[in-house]
Parts: structure tokens; C-alpha cells; sequence
RNA sequence: GUCCCGUUCGUCUAGAGGCCUAGGACACCAGCCUUUCACGUUGGCAGCACGGGUUCGAAUCCCGUACGGGACGCCA
């Protein structure tokens, strides 16, 4: 049999990062082993779920390369199926009506956490045929779980997991107002969109116990099940808002790479000897759930931005040019042709200097200014009267040169430090400051040839004026 | 309260009884490279949670303890 696996996130708000690995693991198993990796929006909680949080996980798988193989499945539109198989177990005796109110239910479990004991459902339902009393009142179905003996689950994770019978009570399957509960659905679900491995977080391992019952109830046979640990937040706790970013758009708005994300991820509770960067064609070549970790994994944001670094600097920079062009115009600057030209020159000298996409367009915005950005607090302390007479006896010398190209400007420039008796750096800093307003660049030559003559000329003269007091 | 799961440098991990005086990566510190900043490079810091077994030999196997996480809903 064909593997199929799925990815199925509840649209009750964005896809968060620890999702994204879930469904990263499940494609990546999936075409391991040459199968199909499917979605399914569990949205059967009306009430909480909306249309923008399924467009926004639709989105952020998109961007992850994360698509479905097939179009998704959505859980509120097979309610019918699922009270079906619910009306099946019952007609089977393998599931009873329970009439108790959701009130009632609810002060049994406040009474039985009171009394430190387990809050399991009684069965008072169980063996009971409903009286007149009952006639006409609502009622939930139950499953009937086994009373004696253990339920077993060979976990490709977290290895052989049991649990006593006596444990599992009762759940219910379909509300009282027809509708099923979660447990059930995804049951159903998984069965009828043949599912053969459920990869999740581990959060469902002892659930997994539950949905056996419904499992072996029905005859079906149960799927492979693989546990994976939650990603937590740098201090140990659930990951949750508070530790930074963790939403997946947000991510993308910080300027990270999806390919960078998704190699951090892969990382993140899975390694293969010491290898770092992996591609994801190598990915899905050596991916082995069984390798997975046991361990909740830390959320590591320094060693996300390294990672983003690195495939940051592998980029084409031609890709890289629209995605720094936006951020640029976001930013307010406006700019035609001549300076997207500037950009594009600089471009690679620095992605290799930049660790997201934001840091990126940062430090391209003094290209697209009119003139030079007014001098940071090192720049300006650079520009000495004595620096800018020499940037205006630079600047005379630099005009005169034939040709406007890197390899010249670098040979004159240290040409021009030797007569003058100066380090190039000190010739190198002060010009940089005059181009940039800043102490860091990519280097001098390169940031003059991309200025052009003309804007480097004129920004080295503006420069040599006594700042306005 | 009951049940389930976990624990190797600060973090992510390699490690499947001798190859381990525990390897790599990020972070951090120091040096080198250098026109700045990055990159690169050299070196450093730092760990098998604890206690018992088993064994000639344990990070690796077993048991306990501690600590962490998760589940116990007519939520998903």
C-alpha cells in the first residue's frame, strides 16, 4: 500500500512554526517513501474557526513549499460520514446513547478531581437501555472502550507505548447535537482518505489510545502512528507569542528564507551525522522518522538567522532584487531605474554581508537616497575638516580617471594613499562615510563603481562641506 | 489526583557496550585575514540530570529518584 500521510491544523488561527515542522515531516516521510502527503482543515469547531485563518495556513504552507499533493480536505464537510459510522457502532452494540447533560457531566469531573480521583465517564449509560424517561431527551453517543486488557501502540517515534484498559473510559463520539467530536472525526477521516501514517505532535499520544478503540471497533485497521515532540520556546516553555516570532508569515516578513526555515527545521529534533545545511532534495532522500527525537526541542532564533545567513548568501541575487526592491518602496523610498541599477551592482557584495532579507534591504537603502544618508554618529565623527579637504582633493583626483570600473577605482585609490602617505583604510573610511553616511559597507571600490561617477562625485563634494551647524 | 512521554555542552545535535581523554553546529571569548562590516580561518570555554545495578568494560542495557513536558472536555 501506497504511503499516505496528512497535515491537519485547525483554522482557529495562523500557522505557527511547530505546525509548519509537522507538516514539513509529513511531506518529507511522505516522498521518502514515494507517497502522497495530503491536508485536511479540521474546522469543525464553528465557532472558533475562520475563513482568513485557513487562507493564512494555506499561504504559509505555500511559501514553506508545503502544498498538499492533493486539494484539502475539509472536516466540517463530512459530518454526515462522520455520524454515519457513529450510527454504525451503535447499531453494532459497539457504542451506546448516554443521556447525561453536558452540566451534569461537567459536576462529575469537578466532584471527581475534588476527590483526587480520575475524571472518567462511569458508564452509568453503558449497559443501560434508555426508559421512559428518557423518551424524546437528547443524547450523546458513546463509544464502548475495552474494560479489561491493554491497547498497545507501536509508536515509530516514541517506541512501544501501552496503556491498561482500565484507563480509557468511555468518550463520547457524536454530541447530542448530531455533530462528532474531535477524536471521532479524525478517525473517520484518516481511515476513509487512507491514511497509513499519522505523523503529529505529541501532544495526541494519548489520544492515540482513544482512537484505537474507535479503530478496532469499526474492524479498521489502524494506521502507523509517530509522536513527535513540541518545539518549545527558548525558556523550555510551550512556544507562544511571547518568545518572538511564531507565526510563519511572520517569519517571512522578518526577511527569512523558506528554504532557510524549513533546513532549521529539519534540524530541529532530527540530524544525520554532523551534516548542518541540507537541501531539501537531500532531505527527502535521507529522512527517516525513526530518527526523530524524543526530546521537546528549544527554538533557537540566533541559530536561525546563521542558517538564513548561509542560504542567504548562496542565493541568486537576481531572485533576491525584487523581494529588496519592495522593502525598499515599503520603506518609503522611491526610486526609478538609475537607482534600482545601484542595487542591483551592490547586490552581491551585500547578501554576502546581510542575515535575513530585512537586514538586506537595510543596508541597500543608502544607494536609493537622494544624496548620501545623513552620517551616523561614527561617520560623522570620520568626517574631520581635515578629512574633507581630502575628499575634495579625492574627489578632483578620481574625476580625472578614464574609466569608472571597480579594478581601476581600487588600483588608484591605493595608488593615491601611497603618494599621500596614508593607509588605505584611511582614505577608505572617510569616502565610505561620504557615500554611505555609514561605517560599514560593502567594499569602497565596489560601492563607487555601483554609485556611479556622477553620485559618487557629487557625494564625496557634498561631503566635504562643513556640516550645517 | 491518575495515566503517558522525555532528560548528552547555554541551544540544536552525533553517539545504537569498547572507535569517547564524548564529535559537529549556533552562541560566546581570543587570534589571524582585511579598505569597514561580514565571510573565512585558528584556538578556547562548556555536557552524558542524580543514585543504584548488569558487565572485564556503560553516554549507550535494567531499576529507582529528581526535574521537565503532555493527556485526562458534548475543544481541536
Amino acid at each position: 500500500m501506497s504511503v499516505r500521510t496528512r497535515f491537519a491544523p485547525s483554522p482557529t488561527g495562523f500557522l505557527h512554526i511547530g505546525g509548519a515542522r509537522t507538516a514539513l515531516f509529513n511531506q518529507l516521510f511522505a516522498r521518502r517513501h514515494g507517497g502522497q502527503y495530503l491536508l485536511r482543515i479540521e474546522d469543525t469547531d464553528k465557532a472558533r474557526s475562520t475563513q482568513e485563518a485557513v487562507e493564512q495556513i494555506l499561504e504559509s504552507l505555500a511559501w514553506l513549499g508545503l502544498s498538499p499533493d492533493e486539494p484539502p480536505v475539509f472536516q466540517s464537510q463530512r459530518a454526515a460520514r462522520h455520524a454515519e459510522v457513529a450510527r454504525e457502532l451503535l447499531a453494532r452494540g459497539r457504542a451506546y446513547r448516554a443521556y447525561e447533560t453536558p452540566e451534569e457531566l461537567a459536576a462529575m469531573r469537578e466532584r471527581a478531581l475534588a476527590e483526587k480521583r480520575p475524571p472518567r465517564y462511569d458508564g452509568y449509560w453503558r449497559d443501560r437501555e434508555p426508559g421512559p424517561a428518557e423518551a424524546g431527551k437528547p443524547f450523546a453517543i458513546r463509544i464502548k472502550a475495552p474494560l479489561e486488557g491493554e491497547t498497545v501502540v507501536e509508536d515509530l517515534v516514541q517506541g512501544t507505548v501501552r496503556v491498561k484498559n482500565a484507563e480509557l473510559d468511555d468518550m463520547i463520539i457524536l454530541r447530542s447535537d448530531g455533530t462528532p467530536t474531535y477524536l471521532h472525526a479524525v478517525v473517520v477521516d484518516d481511515h476513509d482518505m487512507g491514511i497509513t501514517h499519522v505523523i503529529r505532535g505529541d501532544d495526541h499520544l494519548t489520544n492515540t489510545f482513544r482512537q484505537c478503540v474507535i479503530y478496532d471497533a469499526m474492524g479498521w485497521r489502524r494506521p502507523h502512528f509517530a509522536h513527535i515532540p513540541l518545539i518549545h520556546g527558548a525558556d523550555g516553555a510551550k512556544l507562544s507569542k511571547r518568545h518572538g516570532a511564531v507565526s510563519v508569515l511572520e517569519f517571512r516578513e522578518q526577511g527569512f528564507l523558506p528554504e532557510a526555515v524549513c533546513n532549521y527545521l529539519l534540524r530541529l529534533g532530527w540530524g544525520h551525522g554532523d551534516e548542518e545545511i541540507i537541501s531539501r532534495e537531500r532531505a527527502e532522500r535521507l529522512f527517516d522518522i525513526a530518527d526523530v527525537g524524543r526530546a521537546a526541542a528549544r527554538m533557537d532564533y540566533a541559530k536561525l538567522t546563521h542558517l538564513n545567513g548561509v542560504y542567504l548568501r548562496r542565493a541568486d541575487p537576481e531572485a533576491l532584487l525584487p523581494e529588496v526592491m519592495r522593502r525598499l518602496a515599503r520603506g518609503g523610498l522611491a526610486f526609478g531605474t538609475e537607482k534600482a541599477a545601484r542595487v542591483r551592482a551592490l547586490l552581491p557584495a551585500l547578501q554576502e554581508r546581510a542575515k535575513t532579507l530585512a537586514e538586506l534591504a537595510e543596508s541597500a537603502a543608502f544607494a536609493v537616497t537622494d544624496g548620501a544618508p545623513a552620517p551616523d554618529a561614527k561617520a560623522a565623527a570620520l568626517l574631520t575638516p581635515e578629512a574633507r579637504a581630502r575628499l575634495a582633493d579625492l574627489a578632483e583626483f578620481l574625476s580625472a580617471l578614464p574609466d569608472w570600473n571597480r579594478a581601476d577605482l581600487e588600483h588608484w585609490l591605493r595608488d593615491y594613499a601611497e603618494v599621500k602617505g596614508v593607509t588605505l583604510k584611511e582614505v577608505a573610511q572617510p569616502l565610505r562615510a561620504a557615500l554611505t553616511g555609514s561605517t560599514t559597507s560593502p567594499p569602497i571600490d565596489v560601492t563607487l563603481e555601483a554609485l556611479g561617477r556622477g553620485e559618487a562625485l557629487g557625494r564625496m563634494l557634498a561631503a566635504a562641506e562643513p556640516p550645517p551647524e
